[in-house]
RNA sequence: GGAGCGGAUCGGGCGAUCGCUGGCCGCGGUGACGCGGCGGGAGGAAAGUCCGGGCUCCGCAGGGCAGGGUGGUGGGUAACGCCCACCGGCCGUGAGGUCAGGGAAAGUGCAGCAGAAAGCAAACCGCCGUCGGGUUCGCCCGGCGGUAAGGGUGAAACGGUGAGGUAAGAGCUCACCAGCAGGCCGGGUGACCGGCCUGGCUCGGCAAACCCCACCCGGAGCAAGGCCAAGCAGGAAGGUGUCCGUUCGGCAACGAGCGGCUCGGGGCGGCCCGCCCCGGUACUCCUUUCGGGUAGGCUGCUGGAGGCCGCGGGCAACCGCGGUCGUAGAGAAAUGGUCGCCAGCCGUCCGGCUCCUCGCGGGCCGGGCGGAGACAGAACCCGGCUUACAGAUCCGCUCCAGCU
RNA sequence: UGGGGAAUGGUGUAAUGGUAGCACGACUGGCUCUGAACCAGUUAGUCUAGGUUCGAAUCCUAGUUCCCCAG
C-alpha cells in the first residue's frame, strides 16, 4: 500500500523567480540520467528543505510537462524528510518521458535523494557566497 | 449476406487510501496563517490561433483616398470567411460527393518549347488557276495569284454532319445540331429554368495576373485596463507669436478673463480634409526624444448570444414561449500518486456451434495466458473553422447477390 | 498567454508563373616522389499535403519545424 508521507504545502516550494536565480547563482549541481539537481543553503539558515521544479518547453507538449511535474512533486512529497534540511533545491528535467508506475516513482525518489546527498556533502558547501564570484552582467549602456 | 453513402453520440466505471487547490461553516490567532467538517475541481477537440463577436483602453469615431477581406441566389445569426435550403458546372450505376461558382464584346497584360501561324489573324507542305522555261509528253522548275477541305505541332489553331456550289475551295448558300447576342412570353422573391422569334454566321483561355463591379472592415489586446505598496535623482537634451481687439484690477510696468487671426508642438492606425488638446515666453505647466526604477499584492475572474426537457412556427439552419439545472477558476500555474474489482480492445492457444468459393479460411459463444489503454491539459469569455485521435454505440439510405 | 517573421543540395545564399543557378564542402580522376594549391567530372535540393493554371520554388488553403518581440 501507499507509504504514508507528508504533504507538500506551497511554503515548502520555490515559486518566485528571485529564489530560482539565487540557487542557480550558487552553481552547485549534480546530474544523473534525465535529472539535474541544484542546491543552495537557505539565507535564514534553518527550516525545512524547499524544492523548485523546472521543466522547459523543450521537454515536450503540455501533457508531458505536466506528467513530469506531477511525478516530481509526488516524489518530493515522499522523500522531503530524508533531504538535508535548511537547503533550497531545484530539480531540472533534461529530457525524455517520465518513468511510469510505482517502479518508476521509486526510481525518481532514489535519484533525487542520491543527488542531494552528493551536492550537500561536498566540502565548502555551507559557504553563503557563490563558489566562483562571477561578475554580474553589466546592464549599463556603452556611454552617455 | 457482401460492398458502400450520409448523420448523431460516447470517449471507461466503481471503491480504498495519501496529497494539491479554491468556496462555505466552525475554532484558534492582532495579523500573515493554521486546524477540523461539508460539498466542488479539464476537453471534444481545452490544441492550431485561421475567421467573427462581447469586454477594456486608445479624449470623440466623422468624410474621402490608399490598404485589406469576401464573391451563384435566398434565408439564419450578435457577427462571420460559419450554418441551412435552393440554382448551376464536374464526378459517381446509385445513396451522394465536390466547386474562391461575379465580370474576359471597360481597359492593360500573359502563353516557354514545339509549330507556317498563339489572337488586328496568318499560306510551311499541300490543292487550284495563269504566265514563262524545260520535257523521256507521265510531268518537272520558277514567277504571280486564289484557297483554311487535308497534313503535322501544341494544353489551346476561329464550330460539327450532310447536300449544293467551285478551277480548287470556303457559312459562299441551305437543312439539322451545338454555341453566341438581342427581343418577347410563361414559371420562380431570386440565382435560374422552359418556350418562341430575329440576327450575324463563330465572336477562344487565364482575374488564387493587374484590374472593374457589389458588399464589409478604425487600432490594439486581460501581459487590455484599474487600484495599492515598494523603489528610482523633484534625471538629461530639445520645442513653439515678444499678434490684434475688448473687459476688469493697478498711477504705471504688468497681471487675469473672453473673442479673433495666424504660427508652432502634439493627437485622432497610414495620407488628405476636418476635428480636438497645449502654448502669448516658462528652472516649476505642456510636449518630443533619451535615460533611470519596479518583476510584489489586490482587482478584472467567471451566470453566459448557457445546458436539458416540453409545446408552437419553419423543408431546414434557427426562432418564440414555458419549465427545470447550477456547472473549474489556477497564477512557475491545482484537478494527481498507489492499490483492488468489473467491463471493453489486440495477439496467441484450447473447446463448442455455424457458413461455404473446403483453405489450419470467415463469423458467434465460452475459457487460459500475455499486452496495450488514443489524441491531448482550461489561463478573459463566447460562436465557428481546421487539424489530431485507441476504441465503442445508434439512426437513415443506396447498389449487388440469394430466399420468400 | 498574446503578437510578428522565416523555411531552396551537408552549409551560406540567387531565381519577371516557363529547363532551379552560384560559392564552399564531400567523392572520383588528373598533375606531384607525397601533400596543399590547380584542372576535369560526379553527388545531392524548392519543409509537407491539397487546390488554381497548359505549366507552381513563385499564387491560394491547411499543416510541420525553427526564430524573434511583449507586463
Amino acid at each position: 500500500m501507499t507509504p504514508v508521507g507528508q504533504g507538500l504545502p506551497r511554503t515548502s516550494r520555490l515559486l518566485r523567480p528571485a529564489d530560482f536565480a539565487r540557487v542557480y547563482r550558487r552553481r552547485a549541481s549534480a546530474a544523473s540520467g534525465p535529472l539535474v539537481l541544484y542546491a543552495a543553503a537557505r539565507l535564514d539558515g534553518d527550516g525545512d528543505a524547499r524544492v523548485g521544479l523546472s521543466v522547459s518547453r523543450r521537454i515536450g507538449n503540455a501533457v508531458v510537462r505536466n506528467r513530469w511535474k506531477r511525478r516530481l512533486r509526488e516524489a518530493v512529497r515522499m522523500i522531503r524528510p530524508r533531504l538535508p534540511a535548511a537547503v533550497d533545491y531545484i530539480v531540472v528535467v533534461r529530457g525524455g518521458l517520465p518513468p511510469r508506475g510505482a517502479e518508476g516513482a521509486r526510481q525518481v525518489e532514489a535519484t533525487i535523494v542520491q543527488l542531494a546527498e552528493r551536492v550537500t556533502g561536498r566540502p565548502g558547501f555551507a559557504d553563503k557566497r557563490p563558489a566562483s564570484p562571477s561578475p554580474r552582467p553589466r546592464r549599463r549602456g556603452a556611454g552617455r
